[in-house]
DNA sequence: CATATGTCCTGAGAGC
DNA sequence: TGCTCTCAGGACATAT
């Protein structure tokens, strides 16, 4: 479930590979399909050698590499991807290897254990043009005018617009439910409906809530699957207010009791008290 | 054009 | 105990 802060934590754990020269990539076959890997191997492997890592990114929830020559290695965790300066959780699952002509460099890994995730080498024309066009604003640097011009014509409920990359970058399941009970806004709450003050309160509560998780580094849930670069866990889940916490008690307004309900295939969490479903 | 649904994948946990 | 079923949710293809 990567998302915003999780990738983010990611993009700075691995800050150390900037400056290093490519010596050889490692693609794993193992007995898995073969991952999301664009170009094909042989091509992959022939435009990495030798480049260096000018510098790495962030787009939404992909982590950018971005190399010497202006091409980027786009990694994208989906639900179960790593990136990783250090052994991953297991072997098992282990689809790219990047080791580096310095010696004392970290080797770089991509971790996947589900397999859903990809990683793609891109010029920087296809960056653009595949992936930063595809985006809206970051939910980091997103102004609250943007998110209200954005989002508030939509007929869709507002938690279903959040995830929607389209419209603003980084939110995902978790984060968007936690958002919303922050702010106090209904998570089936129809866009249109919003009011001046909720739009206020959505804006300042994204900007709270993936701060303070990038602070702790992500979200590690009971499966254990998330971590940082150095595959040490997250703390976001410490603070979750809402999140995978159905039946207890509103940690807002202390007389709630957390609702799990779906939206679009997806869980959500909510508290009925606070989180009134008219507008406030 | 906007929105809705089906699909991919693995492993954990529930229920019998 | 061992089987089957459900669920988790990223992004994208396809349908409405």
């Amino acid at each position: 479930m990567p998302e915003l802060p999780e990738v983010e934590t990611m993009r700075r754990g691995i800050a150390r590979v900037i400056g290093e020269t490519i010596a050889e990539v490692q693609l794993v076959a193992s007995n898995f399909r073969p991952i999301g890997l664009s170009p094909r191997p042989s091509l992959f492997v022939r435009r990495l050698a030798g480049r260096t890592i000018r510098d790495t990114g962030r787009l939404g929830k992909r982590v950018i590499l971005h190399l010497d020559n202006d091409d980027a290695i786009v990694v994208e965790p989906r639900m179960t991807g790593l990136v990783l300066l250090t052994d991953p959780p297991d072997y098992e699952h282990l689809r790219l290897g990047i080791g580096f002509r310095r010696k004392a460099a970290p080797r770089l890994w991509y971790w996947d254990r589900r397999g859903l995730g990809s990683v793609r080498l891109l010029t920087s024309k296809e960056l653009e043009q595949k992936v930063a066009a595809s985006l809206g604003p970051d939910a980091l640097a997103i102004t609250q005018a943007e998110l209200r011009d954005r989002l508030q014509r939509s007929r869709r409920a507002i938690k279903v617009a959040l995830l929607d990359q389209a419209l603003i970058a980084g939110i995902g399941n978790l984060y968007a439910a936690e958002i919303l009970h922050l702010a106090r806004i209904h998570p089936a709450n129809p866009c249109s409906q919003l009011i001046n003050s909720q739009w206020h309160r959505l804006h300042g509560a994204i900007g709270e809530v993936l701060h303070k998780a990038i602070q702790c580094e992500g979200s590690t849930l009971s499966d254990g699957t998330y971590r940082n670069a150095l595959n040490k866990q997250g703390g976001y889940q410490n603070h979750h207010r809402v999140y995978a916490r159905a039946g207890e008690q509103c940690p807002t307004c202390q007389r709630g009791t957390i609702e799990r309900t779906v939206q679009a295939q997806r869980a959500t969490f909510s508290c009925p008290v606070c989180q009134r479903k008219r507008k406030k």
